[in-house]
DNA sequence: TCCTTTGTACACCGAGCTGTGTACTTAAAA
DNA sequence: TTTTAAGTACACAGCTCGGTGTACAAAGGA
């Protein structure tokens, strides 16, 4: 019991350092962006001590790369997989808001974010957000090319760009932009799929799906 | 002559100092962002002392609110005020590449790049940011209204939205975005003005795109 | 000419950041 | 039980940043 006292005070958490780590930075790169958020808090925040930290990433860059991977998986997972859905109303479901909250705003989608944080074409993380919404309007395109749309490559383009802009200004009108951009997508979508899977027609149609 | 031989070196600027502070600032905050943007940098670009910088501005948090300011007088001036144009004609205009160089990126606007680096909602630069965007919303919706749009605010609202979704997006994927905001944004308009205003209309005036 | 305003040179402070070195402890696999 | 991989506590190096204090110099209107 001779410097004891202080050594195992704040008792071992275990093996699961690397989750929390991760656990951490998806909490905090999302809630004050990555340039605000030390290393030492995320360290506190994920009770790990800064040493273990960078056992298990080189710095904080390799960090946030890992932090943007952690999405790629499941790209609108529970979108994409609806099978219940019609690809139309599956390409409209991407524009729902995820339901978080009554009041809570959707949160900058963190590729938007990181890219403009990290201001470096070459990081890796910016590598990453290009994949990434690249890989989203291809997911698209084939949604839409299920829905037998005439060029699902452009519907798809147009809808990433809707989902990108409703992000992007949610975040700065501070005030939700989803809905609007889920109208402007149900015109796109009614333009371009052929009227046989317009199921949702008010009357003409009528056909409601199979 | 005595110690005099550092005294007046770096000869006088002049009076322009505030100036030319704010022009560096244009300069580096668009091409490095607010945050990898040091005082001491942003000093020496400008040609001016840092206790100068400090005198003509509280705080860096001042001088950005300031740097932002500059855009509002002139809200997309050059789109607004060409009164040779149909109000069709001018809400296509406000989506056509500022024709920077031929292959140079349409930069992020620099409301929504201050909003995620600032990161802070209270902060007088993101108030700027909604006022911007709200102001712009409000011009694109007026010249709808000019048109005989149906719904001019809904309209305003749509474009500023595609507006913001191609700015993000050509920052995000480095790659020009503005030609495909600017294909939905003539579906919108078509779909919202009266035809007699689609004087472009290719036949029949059908809500064609592509 | 004088005098006020504006700008200058430069050292310096304190805070926060990323990242490391060292000596130690514990959980769990062998 | 022994051994090893994982985690810990903590101090500290080194840097950049925003911001200040001081003493001085020049520009320009009166």
């Amino acid at each position: 019991m001779t410097k004891l006292e202080k050594g195992p005070q704040g008792r071992r958490r275990g093996r699961g350092a690397r989750e929390r780590i991760l656990s951490a930075s998806q909490q905090l790169f999302r809630a004050q962006g990555i340039n605000r958020t030390g290393m030492d808090q995320l360290c506190a925040v994920a009770q790990v001590s800064k040493r273990t930290a960078y056992q298990h990433f080189t710095g904080k860059d390799d960090l946030v790369a890992e932090y943007l991977r952690r999405f790629d998986p499941d790209i609108m997972a529970g979108v994409f997989d609806r099978t219940d859905l019609t690809p139309r109303e599956r390409l409209l479901a991407a524009f729902e808001v995820p339901t978080s909250g009554p009041e809570e705003l959707t949160p900058l989608c963190p590729y938007i974010a990181a890219t403009v944080e990290i201001h470096d074409p070459q990081h890796p993380a910016s590598q990453y957000a290009r994949d990434y919404k690249l890989a989203v309007a291809a997911r698209l395109a084939e949604t839409a090319r299920e829905g037998g749309a005439a060029n699902p490559e452009q519907l798809g383009e147009q809808l990433a760009l809707l989902l990108d802009g409703a992000s992007a200004r949610t975040r700065v009108l501070n005030a939700e932009s989803f809905p609007a951009a889920a109208a402007i997508a149900a015109v796109l979508i009614d333009n371009a799929l052929p009227a046989t899977d317009r199921d949702r027609g008010s009357e003409k149609g009528a056909v409601r799906f199979e």
